[in-house]
DNA sequence: GCAAGAGGTCGAACCGGTTCGACTTGTGGA
DNA sequence: TCCACAAGTCGAACCGGTTCGACCTCTTGC
């Protein structure tokens, strides 16, 4: 069942078979016409590492996702989802890679051992080793979310700044005076996660050009710290009366600490902040936010993927992705006590 | 940067440095000093491809998902992430194969083309042509679910009728007298989907024999169709005081739909099922439910996965999950009107 | 003192493809 | 009529590893 075989029962060599499939060099109707037959009758497909070794090429992506102990979030989860098919268009695969953790081991036998052609890198920091060992390993990668210098390198981004600069005007225009961020955890900002950098600098400003309060707080990517998160809040600042987020998985913990504070949704309390669209979408009441278009990205980040495998020497390209803020019912006018 | 230039570097043969690096001959420590020292100057790794093309195996696994199309449930991301895990922990990588839809060029791209060692396939139906493909083409697999003949195949499943049974046991405890199963969808029922088949027939069955009244809809994997669920019971049937569910993506739409129908859980109505233990905890109020250990599943998958990598020959073996049920705050007494 | 066997190393073959150079044959233009 | 060139095919080299058989040397046991 390798292509020897076929070239013998065709009566043809194997170069022979090898550019009927590729059709690299011409090859005789007839003698295709052959190979054709044969191929459909023993359920030939070349062998993927053969290929591999002799083009250099592994038709194959790796995908590097934030550990497994961190629990994807929706909008990740869409990402992930949307890259498999992607990829899958273009008749390449999707390798798996558990980043962060003890799980660098994963990491470096996918850049080193040569098993993919590109790497697409979710959750970078602003000064991340793995951009560092990828750039030195010679291998192409597209980032979501930029490095420090963003014009030296292949990147995908969505606009915190710009989102939560709009969040909060619109915040500000339902009269809100005093609002707060719920942050991703300490330790992303600690080590320099760029959308929680960017969110924080955007909110501290916009609010200040609106003339009203700020407060911002850290939150762990999971239910539980989201609804301790509301405690602390309510505790800490008691007239805060709306809340902009960019922690999906703190969420239904936002959510359920409100519900116990007695405070209603959108009248009490406004929520609003970056949150994938199914997510907003199945929250009660549905949450207005900026839609991450997941899809978009993932398909683009392929895109730009094959586009540097193909050509080495091109200049990068990036692109930054400002969805825009659909309106749901989660944010409603300040009661004036 | 191949075997050939440590090899000239060390001043030895290639064959020697594969022995050095595998083990599988001695080498004298003086020669296995002076090769290391030059793969560590130099940063060697072996050609992945190479050494799949050599050895005949590649060290990944292929782990086919439901297409992007139909969101993953919270059970089914966790086993995922666990099984990458694992994986990593025997240096194996894995492949992603969305499958079920469009993409199974996808799936016969990973199993005809050699790219992996052996697949575990999510979500399997009785009769499923992925099995039949698998098995024709040779490649070790397990599969999550299990087939017609038990004994002839590698599986790992959960053991629906039981926890199904338990649920019902539990409500039937609590004094409810009507309840109602809400499965996964149609399209899933009716192709054959087992988990969905078991479940009805351990609810019709303990819900007669605990001498209660058993109902059973079908909802579509998402949040607007597990609300549409809720008014379609609350018409249909009444009566109705509790609800089991397999159907993880439909409960945010249930627990809106019960909201908004003015029912609270679990006063006016209880709710349980098999649902991921973070999803359950994360509710309000949290699920009493069936924790599916998806992490150990993974974990499992992945063993009998290499076991059958590593002897062909070896009888098939399985494991049916049993996970006990939490209780939390969604189930309560029945009221008496 | 010698055979048996272990330790250590090498060269060559092999895994299954792709690709290059060369060869043959047929065709059209000068 | 002859040459140039395209079409069609083949054999060989190559990609970068692993593994087998052979060889040499040094112990060890009888």
């Amino acid at each position: 069942m390798n292509i020897g075989e076929i070239a013998k029962r065709a009566g043809v060599s194997r170069s022979t078979v090898s550019y009927a499939l590729s059709g690299k060099r011409p090859v005789s109707a007839a003698t295709a016409q052959r190979i054709n037959d044969v191929i459909d009758e023993l359920g030939y497909r070349p062998n993927a590492s053969a290929r591999a070794l002799a083009e250099g090429r592994t038709r194959t992506f790796g995908l590097v996702i934030p550990p497994a102990s961190t629990r994807l979030t929706d909008v990740q989860l869409a990402f992930v989802a949307s890259v498999v098919e992607a990829a899958a268009t273009h008749d390449h695969d999707v390798l798996l890679s558990p980043s962060g953790g003890d799980h660098d081991r994963s990491f470096e036998r996918i850049v080193t051992g040569r098993r993919v052609d590109g790497v697409i890198l979710m959750e970078i920091l602003l000064q991340d080793p793995r951009v560092d060992r990828l750039t030195s390993a010679g291998l192409p990668f597209v980032t979501i979310g930029h490095v420090a210098d963003p014009a030296a390198s292949w990147w995908i981004d969505v606009d915190y700044a710009g989102l939560i600069t709009r969040c909060v005007r619109h915040l500000a225009d339902l009269g809100h005076s005093d609002v707060v961020l719920i942050n991703r955890s300490d330790e992303l900002v600690a080590a320099g996660y760029g959308p929680a950098l960017r969110a924080t600098t955007a909110f501290a400003e916009t609010a200040e050009e609106c003339g009203i309060t700020a407060r911002t707080v850290c939150c762990a990517d999971e239910a539980a710290a989201g609804m301790a998160c509301v405690d602390e809040i309510r505790t800490r600042w008691p007239d805060v009366t709306a809340a902009v987020t960019i922690n999906e998985a703190a969420l239904p913990g936002v959510q359920r600490g409100l519900h116990r504070a007695g405070l209603d949704v959108p009248r009490d309390f406004s929520l609003t902040g970056v949150i994938a669209d199914r997510l907003a979408e199945d929250f009660h009441p549905p949450l207005t936010a900026a839609d991450v278009p997941a899809g978009d990205m993932a398909q683009l980040a392929v895109d730009l993927l094959l586009e540097q495998i193909n050509d080495p020497s091109a200049t990068p390209r990036h692109r930054m992705f400002a969805p825009s803020i659909t309106l749901r019912s989660s944010t409603g006018a300040r009661r004036r006590p």
